[in-house]
DNA sequence: AGCAAAATCGAT
DNA sequence: TCGATTTTGCTA
């Protein structure tokens, strides 16, 4: 009998791979256990174990594994499942959603290693120049990185050198595979087991009467395990006793002190736990026993309810709940501007039990979220993460909450899998009979349709907590404005008298602007020529920062030019205009208050949000100026007027969206007003104020929204009432990208008819040098989903045959909005 | 994806 | 014509 296992492999390769194995481990392995193998010519992969089976294949040799890196496995079946759906949902690859499902340092590199070949003397004469600095280099050392022979010869392309000295049988070459996740260790002391008596106790205290320093460390180190009753830091004690880290370390030495080492998490919580969670008023409590009626019959229930209406609360009702049967709770949020707050409000009701989960964690600290929830810690009953939480290996999951349901960044777009981590979520937790929780005050069309249809079950809150008022919203026409001469740069009169008044006052002000940079668009007043992107079809924007432009697609960067590119003229402009104007504009007209800015730009790094937000709350701000970012669930006390300084843009998105994202995401910034007793004040600039949304953001009239929205999408055929898949083509040559698309195009259309739009040209044409064209499939809800992919892989299949069109790169994009 | 062989390009 | 660069094919 022979051994074999199918691995996945974390590249985008439709096929799983089948090796050979022994019998010893035949009786080992198991999905989901890791294993290193070759693959390709000299190069070893981290593969995880998809089946273990006896079925030799046909047509070929396998090979056998190179080695086990797991004792037990590290995806459970329940993650295989969903892997397994996402790939077939979103049409990618399992091993696609392997690299994005495993934290980097699961997957293991090779790396090459090249030393001397011992068993043959090379003459030296026989070697060239370069060859002979390797060759010497390993005379002195017994083995090199691919790396360091770079660095030897200083040139960047090595392999030829190394052909060569293979050629020559000067140097082998091996394939080391290292483990990329460290355990952080911590150095603890105790006393020697020398002086666990009292005897030996009294002797060492007399010995140490002439080294005062010594004997101090250690009657601290008694005082503090006295105290704690807990392992002693290297650290704590150094800090507690004053004592410098030799003083320690000649105790060590002399065996006074011992010193153990115990493995840490990075991420450790300390502080106060379990304060009772708060009593919930009579609309939350009513919402939370519908929620837990509607459980009984339907697996996801929607929760909607007003800005600040005290959803968190009830989560936090729920959690308890689930908890107390021992389950776990993932707490989705659609990003990480959130978390701060909330990881806070979290852990002062479940302390430790809550882990953090989300893409600006160190991979080392996402393996040990990783490793905890495995070991079904106590350290992990509750995970709150980004979408990519949806991949841990949850054991016993009972509820998910997906909060600010209606965020599009649940969406991953770029690269696949292009998986909505709400819809995922969903399926999740079908998978552990576990039920999902939706809440946002402005839910997405599709889930209200849902709840509609009894889909989902519904819940809503209609009341502010503590029944703090709904903010008054406030329309100011600055067509008018314009017109009459009362506005000054960006600002009308209204928002700057309403802004001086909540200055007075000492209150916060917020300020939107659904832009970054400067003043977006350069353009040359005497012949209209903008700079563009050398690489992407879009014209580069201004950043005032460093006074360059800069393209948002790829990242291009040119130094701000002082006269026009094309006509050399000095009469330069600007036009629209993003966060950093409006910021200069608020010095400007209040030259004595703080302003913030809060967008890509001032948030990056690990703590860059942190930094951001805590500043605005501890009130040093007065005003603060951001993007979309601001509108993510932020609770700030002391804000009175929110500001949106222009709404039309938005409005005027190109997208079959644009709208309900609109009425989204001002009904949100609004509600970042008036949080407590007095009663906010939302001023919306725009050119017209008789726009429907407009109107139905200042009356709060989410459902008249929803009934004209899903009329039109009825009429357009857009979801929820049809479900669309965007087919996106890339190529460097135009006509390629063109051809291609026509032929998928014409294809599709046989199959499907009027349902197939485009080939089209999407407004950005050209992103880092690839052309794109767009081909969009519309899906009615009697046709089935599954044979209309099959349908589409099959034109796929037959279209990689042609082959003009092989290099044209073809992007599937289920559900793209 | 990553790599190497094959095919094409281009300057001598 | 040779070396460099791009395209194509394959991995078990």
């Amino acid at each position: 009998m022979r051994y074999y296992i199918d691995v996945i492999l974390p590249i985008p390769l439709k096929k799983l791979f089948t090796y050979s194995i022994t019998k010893a481990e035949f009786a080992f392995l198991k999905p989901g256990i890791r294993v290193s193998v070759p693959f390709g010519k000299s190069k070893i992969y981290t593969g995880l174990v998809g089946k273990v089976h006896n079925n030799a294949p046909l047509i070929y040799e396998a090979k056998p594994i190179h080695q086990i890196l797991d004792e037990e496995p590290i995806i459970l079946p329940q993650q295989m499942q969903l892997w397994q759906w996402i790939s077939n949902y979103y049409m990618c690859t399992v091993g696609e959603v392997m690299r994005a499902a495993l934290p980097n340092a699961f997957i293991l590199e090779s790396e090459t290693i090249i030393s001397s070949n011992t068993k043959v003397t090379v003459n030296d004469t026989d070697l060239k120049d370069d060859e002979f600095l390797i060759y010497e280099a390993l005379q002195h050392q017994s083995s090199l990185k691919i790396n360091d022979i770079s660095n030897i010869l200083d040139k960047k392309n090595v392999l030829p050198v190394i052909k060569r000295l293979i050629e020559k049988e000067a140097i082998i070459l091996e394939q080391e595979i290292y483990d990329k996740y460290i355990p952080k260790y911590v150095r603890y002391v105790k006393l020697h087991s020398n002086f666990s008596s009292e005897e030996t106790l009294q002797q060492l205290l007399e010995d140490l009467k002439r080294a005062p320093k010594q004997r101090d460390v250690v009657m601290t180190l008694f005082s503090i395990s006295a105290k704690t009753k807990k392992p002693i830091k290297v650290t704590d004690l150094s800090t507690e006793s004053g004592a410098s880290s030799a003083i320690i370390k000649t105790l060590i030495s002399k065996s006074i002190l011992e010193e153990y080492h115990i493995q840490e998490d990075r991420i450790e919580y300390s502080g106060e736990e379990n304060s009772a969670s708060k009593q919930l008023n009579d609309f939350q409590t009513k919402a939370l026993e519908e929620i837990e009626t509607a459980f009984k019959t339907q697996n996801t229930v929607l929760l909607h309810g007003v800005t600040s209406s005290g959803k968190t609360e009830v989560y936090v009702k729920l959690i308890e709940d689930v908890l107390a049967q021992g389950q776990q709770v993932l707490y989705l949020l659609p990003e990480i501007a959130l978390t701060t707050q909330l990881v806070v409000r979290l852990q002062n009701y479940f302390g430790e039990k809550v882990a953090v989960f989300h893409s600006k964690y160190s991979s080392h600290e996402r393996v040990e979220v990783w490793n905890n929830l495995l070991k079904q810690s106590e350290k992990a009953k509750i995970v709150l993460g980004a979408r990519s939480s949806i991949f841990l290996p949850f054991t016993n999951l009972g509820l998910i909450i997906v909060d600010e349901e209606h965020e599009q960044s649940f969406k991953q777009f770029d690269p696949a899998p292009r998986y909505h981590a709400r819809d995922t979520a969903i399926v999740l937790a079908s998978l552990y009979k576990a039920k999902v929780l939706l809440g946002s005050a402005t839910p997405s069309l599709e889930s209200y349709f849902n709840a509609t249809q009894n889909k989902y079950g519904l819940v809503e809150i209609n009341r502010r907590y503590n029944n703090v008022m709904m903010p008054d919203i406030e329309l100011v026409d600055i067509k008018d404005k314009y017109k009459r001469k009362q506005m000054k740069g960006h600002f009308s009169d209204r928002l700057i008298q309403e802004m001086a008044e909540t200055l007075e006052e000492g209150h916060q002000i917020i300020l939107f602007q659904n832009r970054r940079g400067y003043s977006p668009i350069v353009e040359c007043n005497t012949c209209g020529h903008s700079p563009q992107c050398s690489n992407c079809d879009v014209s580069l924007t201004y950043h005032q920062y460093r006074d360059q432009l800069r393209c948002h697609y790829c990242g291009y960067t040119m130094a701000m030019q002082k006269k026009c590119m094309a006509c050399h003229a000095v009469d330069i402009d600007s036009k629209g205009f993003g966060t950093e104007q409006i910021e200069a504009e608020v010095k400007l007209l209040f030259p004595k208050i703080k302003v913030g800015r809060m967008d890509l730009d001032t948030t990056r790094g690990k703590y860059g949000y942190e930094k951001i937000i805590t500043t605005f709350e501890q009130q040093e701000l007065d005003v603060l100026v951001g993007t979309q970012m601001l509108t993510k669930g932020l609770d700030f006390r002391n804000v009175k007027l929110v500001g949106i300084m222009s709404a039309d843009n938005m409005l005027n998105f190109p997208d079959f969206r644009a709208h309900e994202r609109s009425f989204q995401l001002m009904l949100q910034v609004s509600g970042r007003a008036g949080r407590t007793k007095k009663r906010g004040k939302v001023l919306i600039q725009t050119f017209n104020p008789f726009h429907n949304i407009l109107q139905q953001v200042s009356t709060n009239a989410y459902h008249d929204m929803f009934k004209e929205q899903l009329e039109e999408r009825y009429n357009y055929k857009y979801p929820p009432f049809y479900r669309l898949i965007k087919i996106t083509f890339k190529h460097r040559d135009y006509n390629k990208v063109d051809l291609a698309s026509d032929w998928f195009g014409k294809s599709l259309r046989q199959v499907f008819k009027a349902n197939v739009l485009g080939p089209e040209f999407p407004p950005i044409s050209r992103i880092r040098n690839l052309y794109h064209k767009n081909i969009l499939v519309k899906i009615p809800q009697e046709q089935s989903l599954g044979k209309t992919k099959e349908a589409i892989l099959r034109i796929h299949t037959s279209f990689q045959l042609v082959s003009e069109f092989r290099s044209v790169r073809v992007v599937f994009n289920v559900d793209n909005y």
